[in-house]
DNA sequence: GGTTACATGTAACTAGTTACATGATTAG
DNA sequence: CTAATCATGTAACTAGTTACATGTAACC
């Protein structure tokens, strides 16, 4: 999913997919080619993903596009240039197009990779308990519509609230009363968890109240800074 | 480490060891039967864990200790005769003790069990960055001296200062500014931290001054409320 | 006598890791 | 020219999951 949604940005190679992965949030952080790059094989198999050799258009004011990795743009073409030469042209399929030379592959969206990405973001069921799962269907947040983003907050708050209270009856009768070390650590389990829920009904209400930004005193946000983007309901 | 943490307290079988795993504290609240009985049997292979047919010595007054699952002392006695009848008598060797009848393996954890049970605890390489490590070794933070508690707040606290300044420094020129969704999870991540290391922090201020409880108004505890133990240094 | 909970295990699969092997590009 | 970084991939291993297979004990 975190793949998906990197590559709906804009189309990227492994390396640089990692490099966004292990920086971006939190999660993922320690992403390894190892599961990287089959992944990105499996995802190319399955068709939400395809192999492709050209840059995605230049066509925007903004030269930062190109600048990913930190080569410059003319010699970048120049080397697509004489991959193309050399053995390109065999066929257009999609898929890896020169399997002998070593080289950067770039890697766009399907369609069918959009409308993956956009079950994956939305389906109630793999919601996962830990809140890893939450954290980053909300770090795409911006892909949903305010209706699917609100019951994706309302599914998490109820999480939360379940934990809370089986934290709350737990501890009858457990065993043997806990030591100061167990008892600081339910403790603070319990305290965290409220921590969160509290960040949550802070975004509920933030939802519900237009899109006003919920942190400190930071000014309220036009729409659109980013893509509007196709919304997923 | 935790099944040899709970058998170092008590000997127990591994249904057993699977219902205290998933309540006592948060960590490993999913571990499936699939998981731990291949991992009793590796222990058992390594020496650290043996299986044994009796009861831990039912000297104490307490008739609790018997009635871990509910069934009645006398018949469980009576039915670990019928074992030993049966073809205990044929080696006294640790490992499986009947092949043949499926029935309840009680597990003790060994010397060298112990020793294994020490140097997980303490081990400064094992860490693993996500705090699930550190919440582990804190739920057995009873078998620590006090000096290598000292060791495991810092090393916690470390990582978390090294965490927070990471990202502060972070968030630089993120290639496209952050939509209101990520800016959310990033300032709510770091004041997790933050709310983490503030723990830490009041964890270590009362490990110095003696150890009276850090939450609350709960009043100094008596030490040795549990059993004072074999420390590790 | 049947259902429920207790109890142990295996098989197939999933999803990651580290270590290795290979090669291209860039900077000094 | 050479070292560092970029870049892709494979192999062996680790550690878990779910689903299955089997059987015992307690309860009504």
């Amino acid at each position: 999913m975190a793949i998906l949604g990197l590559l709906k940005e804009q189309p990227m190679h492994g390396y640089d997919l990692r490099k966004r992965l292990r920086s971006n949030f939190g999660l993922l952080s320690s992403l390894s080619f190892g599961s990287l790059y089959p992944a990105l094989a499996r995802l190319e198999h399955e068709g939400a993903v395809r192999a492709v050799s050209a840059e995605p258009e230049p066509s925007g004011p903004s030269a930062e596009v190109v600048a990913l990795t930190g080569s410059l743009a003319g010699e970048r073409a120049a080397f697509r240039a004489r991959l193309a030469a050399h053995g390109a042209a065999v066929s257009p399929r999609p898929g890896r197009t020169t399997t002998s030379s070593r080289t950067r592959k770039v890697y766009a969206l399907t369609d069918r990779g959009e409308a993956i990405f956009g079950r994956l973001l939305t389906d109630d069921q793999a919601d996962g308990k830990d809140g890893k799962a939450f954290a980053l269907r909300w770090a795409f947040a911006r892909h949903l519509s305010p209706e699917a983003r609100m019951r994706l907050l309302e599914r998490r708050r109820r999480q939360l609230e379940d934990r809370l209270s089986l934290g709350s009856r737990a501890g009858d009768t457990p065993q043997r009363p806990l030591d100061r070390f167990e008892r600081s650590l339910v403790e603070h389990s319990n305290a965290s968890f409220q921590f969160e829920l509290d960040w949550i009904e802070q975004l509920i209400a933030a939802e519900v109240s237009g899109r006003s930004d919920v942190s400190g005193g930071a000014p309220p946000q036009r729409p659109a800074s980013s893509e509007p983007a196709a919304e997923v309901s």
